[in-house]
DNA sequence: ATTACATTCAAGAGAATACTTGAATTATCT
DNA sequence: AGATAATTCAAGTATTCTCTTGAATGTAAT
């Protein structure tokens, strides 16, 4: 029996790596694009010293790589299908507890529509039928983003609905499944008036789909 | 934030869940059929006392339910997605943590061939082409196998390798992804010269694809 | 009712984890 | 080489987790 216990101690690492919020975000983040450590540290509200202690824990469990870049350590996910891990968590989560799926009715404000799939946004974005909203930071938006998304926050969201064209739809997307910007934002524009969905998954998704992501500065992130 | 920091949480907790091998042969066990809290702790080898801990502790993260019958508390999965975030998770470790790899490559006593997959079993099954052995121990066989399976035990394997055509091939299941027992008896039965091959997935995944399972007692496990 | 059984609860010891602080590395730039 | 900047290491504390033990609960049989 010990090789089994084997194992399955390196799978429990795995999923422990995954059982901090701390960690998510940061696995968030990762799926935007690489990033140094003081940046992560930032975007996520930790110290410099912890976050490098949860990034190790991640690279223990295989789910990041690092490199040096001159004097910073770049990190970067290893592997796709950790996303897909993410966001079967996120499905199972809010299949079976309820509290989550009281959390994202709350963010809602009542029942939301269906998100739109990856495949239907790109055949309505090549029809020019629907407006896409990038709810993500502009430092995320710059380091890529879908053809033809505007970057809102959603502090602005009201000001910038109101110059919007009502009769097409409005398509909102953030970083993923555990980002909650397209959900708030497609509450506020249904609040508005306005025919709006969240797209299924977020800027990681739809580029492990293989999709065109474009960015503003290819050389900001200096690789 | 709090919204966000509250749902990472619970998608904490579940991912926390899996981090014990324990639970995870627990989940691995109930992945087989419903049990009692007396029979999973024996199955995994813990006291009554942990395993009903552990037991409830699945049970907060929502990915299994317990009903009574009788004197006994009977736990059953809740989720069939479960079966797939655990095997998402083996195939992240495999590609990622280099000790996985060792340890499969180690039971295998070299590089195994590529498991069949479900739908190529179903099929040659019906043409009557493979000879179909379930490694899992006999109480688990009787309450569900597929159909055509003969129970062996690794210790008896070799007597009954003796006794099998030498020219239709041999498929070996278990209990799953996290089970040994096919790669185990997949590796001995080609040390024999036999021609051996693991099924992809075992009885869980087997019967979460719909498709035919028998059970000897049908009564055995009162409902 | 009393008894027996299966499970859960409660309390405690020992290990692992999360975060903080300050020092030690490692690579770059002058 | 020395100074600087980014990251990691190390040590300490508070918290959480795991397992054990023994008692308490709830259900069924006598």
């Amino acid at each position: 029996m010990t090789p089994k216990l084997a194992l399955l101690e390196e799978y429990a690492l795995i999923a422990r790596a995954l059982g901090a919020p701390h960690r998510m975000m940061l696995l968030e983040q990762l799926a935007q694009g690489e990033r140094g450590v003081e940046a992560l540290a930032d975007k996520v509200g930790v110290t410099v010293a912890n976050c490098s202690q949860h990034l190790q824990l991640l690279r223990r469990a295989g789910l990041v790589t690092s490199r040096r870049a001159g004097k910073s350590v770049i990190y970067r996910m290893t592997d796709d299908k950790t996303l897909v891990l993410m966001d079967l968590l996120g499905r199972i989560a809010q299949q079976n507890l309820s509290v989550v799926d009281e959390i994202l009715q709350g963010l809602s404000d009542g029942p939301a529509p269906e998100p739109i799939t990856r495949a239907e946004l790109s055949a309505r974005l090549n029809e020019g039928s629907v407006t896409l909203l990038d709810m993500r930071p502009e430092d995320e938006f710059a380091m890529g983003h879908i053809p033809g998304a505007v970057q809102v926050d959603l502090s602005r969201l009201d000001a910038m609905a109101a110059t919007l064209n009502a009769t097409s739809e409005i398509i909102a997307y953030c970083r993923g499944p555990y980002c909650v910007y397209a959900h708030q934002a497609v509450a506020r524009l249904r609040q508005l008036g306005h025919a709006a969905r969240r797209l299924d998954g977020g800027l990681p998704e739809w580029r492990a789909d293989g999709r065109h992501v474009v960015s503003d500065l290819a050389l900001q992130v200096g690789c």
